[in-house]
DNA sequence: GCCAACGTTGGC
DNA sequence: GCCAACGTTGGC
């Protein structure tokens, strides 16, 4: 099993929508690493489901992955902001997973602290200009922070 | 809102 | 295939 961090905005969509919604495709992700990531992304992986661009950013709660990466549908949708002009339904250029929503953190692991904390020294998401919006975690960094948050 | 860090684009 | 210009991300 292996382990991995989504970010999103909090404004765009939250743990709180995810937690109404119980299960979403992660559609939208426009990024080349990304991207491979979610396509190594097995079904029962588990997820931090991080909070960026808002105050606080941390890390707000747990999803898990329950359908492997598929065709992003938003990337035929000339109406969707994510339109991509290059791809065909013969060869799709983006994929997601689907996630399902398993906690929200009674106090969100922020990342001040996870910043402060030498236990998760290494964590990619603490490195500067980490701009990856999917990221894979070690199974120590996850457990920590879903056992201390 | 600022701005540094980063990824992508496109001319050559 | 280099790399400058550009657009975006995301913490502060």
């Amino acid at each position: 099993m292996n382990y991995w961090l989504l970010k999103t905005e909090p404004s765009a969509y939250s743990i709180d929508d995810l937690k109404r919604d119980k299960t979403t495709a992660w559609e939208g992700v426009r990024n080349y690493q990304a991207r491979n990531f979610m396509q190594q992304m097995k079904k029962g992986d588990l997820c931090l489901f991080y909070h960026s661009s808002t105050e606080p950013v941390g890390v707000f709660g747990v999803a898990k992955v329950t359908k492997e990466a598929y065709p992003d549908a938003s990337q035929f949708n000339k109406k969707d902001s994510h339109f991509d002009p290059k791809a065909t339904k013969e060869k799709p250029i983006w994929f997601c997973p689907d996630i399902t929503f398993v906690k929200k953190f009674k106090e969100p692991f922020l990342l001040t602290h996870i910043k402060a904390d030498h236990a998760l020294r290494g964590i990619m998401v603490a490195q500067q200009g980490s701009r990856l919006s999917v990221q894979p975690v070690s199974e120590m960094h996850f457990t920590y922070i879903t056992k201390n948050a």
